[in-house]
DNA sequence: TATGAATAATAATTCAAA
DNA sequence: TTTGAATTATTATTCATA
């Protein structure tokens, strides 16, 4: 549930820190206490259209379809 | 050989095609002639710094870094 | 240095289930 | 409708080889 609260917070966790995996994502949440898995990350991610862009070093980062 | 020639190839396919996998993309170079594999491939989107936007449809799809 | 085969890591989908 | 476990698909890396 609060499936619109959660993309609230991956959108702002994209923006704050350079995450490079669905996991990573994951567990970023679990830290706010929203006990998602990968399943549901990716799902969130193409729902809220995000991409990947190469971050510092050429790393691919997750970041939201508009800048 | 000519990794040069086909990291030229391989944007101008990227911006005239849609295409949302490394399979796919060798397998448009093998049209053109290059006989190259998905590993070779991966290590070229690396190289060319391509990232994988959202296309028609909230595909994603490869394109140049920068527009 | 450039490449591929095999493999590992990552992401998307299918198939329930609540 | 949303989610997760299991699976499949996709991508990156390791380990040779030329």
């Amino acid at each position: 549930m609060n499936k619109s609260d959660r993309h609230a917070v991956i959108l702002r966790l994209v923006r704050e820190r350079e995450i490079a995996t669905q996991d990573e994502l994951a567990q970023a949440l679990h830290e706010l206490g929203y006990e998602v898995v990968q399943t549901t990350v990716s799902r969130d991610i193409t729902e809220l259209g995000l991409v990947k862009v190469r971050g510092a070093g050429g790393r691919l980062v997750y970041a939201p379809a508009a800048g």
